[in-house]
DNA sequence: AAGGGACACGAACACTGTTCTACGACAGAA
DNA sequence: TTCTGTCGTAGAACAGTGTTCGTGTCCCTT
């Protein structure tokens, strides 16, 4: 009935954890008057300050000192930062909504999963990273998998396909979120104003040596388009490639 | 004539560096029977260190440590450590060989240009973590992106499409070289071993509740595959999703 | 021979994740 | 009521990290 850390992760990837009865108030030696400390709060300042100061501002010293604690006091909840990580990425794919598939209309159905997780990569920014290093055995990552490989075999796809397409979907979707983050903040970081905009990115191209003929050439191509055009593009280029129905 | 790091860095995202001529001797106060400290010495540990020990065993210390010295030299030759992640993914795309462009084999060409790059970040394991957060404005990296816009344009496709394409490839190259060192980390860590191998991911898979019927139906073909298998079928569905010549 | 500039280096600062140890308040038992 | 034990809290400390400052030492030029 003391359920450490440790036994919690284990529990986490292996059965559906039950939500586990929260303690009144704070029973340390810092009297009774602020609230206890549970997984779920350290999750939730978690998510706080990643959406608000980026996944680089994410340290146990931070989330102890959003908790008015010190940073010793978070492993009596956590077993690890890494654990914190995988605890954020599970919560995050928890809130990801799995359509009922539908074989006529799989290929949007599918796009519209893969756009409902980059958006909410790009809510944190810089927890895809977290993403990627999360264990592939988590069981709430696990469900959004479980999710579209179902669409896909909907759609008709031949399940060896489909179950490297899943994989091949959700590493770029992870990826993208990623690089989509971290030039955002560079553009935060370097300027102000963060507004290196379209221009000045193309008269950097033109202005390379004749050694890039086609990158000189097709820059307007090269920079073209919004966020979501080109991550659409890639979607689309490796939903279509799939053979199936329709 | 005394290029700061800070000139050398800017000048690398201008144009293609002219090699520095190498002093002879270390000047410091240890006596001139060192070898001098030169950025290209810096890169060369920094590459030993990581196909041995892994990227995240690469610290200013470590490379200082192995060249005899202490973690402040280096600064006189490196601006940052992500200067030297950036030299890292420079001097590794300055090895890709890009073939010249054959209109009736460009889909091959792509393919191989794709799997160069995926087996040189696996030979300096978590490497493409840098790659990723590297900038793209950088020159080296920009040729591999060059050369690859020459076989796509080589190869008819629409130049919108292939702009997009590239920048596709190259992310999901990254990101899969990265979750595959990620992975190789995690067994080598939790089992001396590292034979956590097919079986016992099926048998897991296999004891999963009814809530994942697809995960455990297809068990198999998830876990099917070698890791260049799921390598080539991804990069054969972009690549064939491209409308082109043959 | 004297000066100057470039290079190297040790120590230190502000961080990070993590662990050890003690403290104090609540629970139940006598 | 008093005592005892357990459990969550928290302070201090350890081994790391990237980075900077000031000093020292050498070689080359004048």
């Amino acid at each position: 009935m003391s359920p450490t850390p440790q036994e919690r992760r284990a529990a986490r990837h292996q059965l559906g954890g039950a939500s586990t009865g929260a303690p009144a108030a704070r029973r340390g030696p810092s009297g009774g008057n602020k609230k206890p400390i549970t997984v779920d709060a350290i999750i939730g300042t978690a998510f706080g300050i990643v959406e608000n100061e980026g996944y680089e501002a994410l340290t146990m010293r931070r989330v102890a000192a959003a908790l008015d604690t010190g940073p010793s006091s978070l492993y009596a909840h956590v077993v690890n930062k890494e654990d914190l990580d995988e605890l954020l990425i599970g919560r995050l794919c928890a809130g990801i909504e799995l359509p009922e598939p539908d074989p006529t209309s799989w290929r949007q159905q599918i796009a519209g999963v893969c756009a409902q997780l980059r958006d909410q990569y790009l809510r944190y920014p810089g927890i895809s990273q977290a993403a990627i290093a999360a264990a592939p055995s988590n069981l709430d990552t696990l469900r959004v998998s479980e999710g579209m490989l179902a669409l896909l075999l909907a759609g008709g796809v031949d399940p060896q396909a489909a179950a490297w397409a899943t994989d091949a979907l959700t590493l770029y979707v992870n990826a993208y979120s990623l690089e989509v983050s971290l030039v955002n903040r560079r553009l935060d970081r370097t300027d102000g104003g963060w507004v290196v905009s379209r221009d000045e990115l193309m008269r950097r191209f033109a202005a390379l040596p004749d050694t890039y003929p086609h990158t000189k050439r097709y820059a307007a191509e090269l920079t073209a388009g919004t966020v979501h055009d080109r991550f659409d593009f890639t979607i689309g280029l490796m939903v279509d490639g799939l053979p199936g129905a329709r």
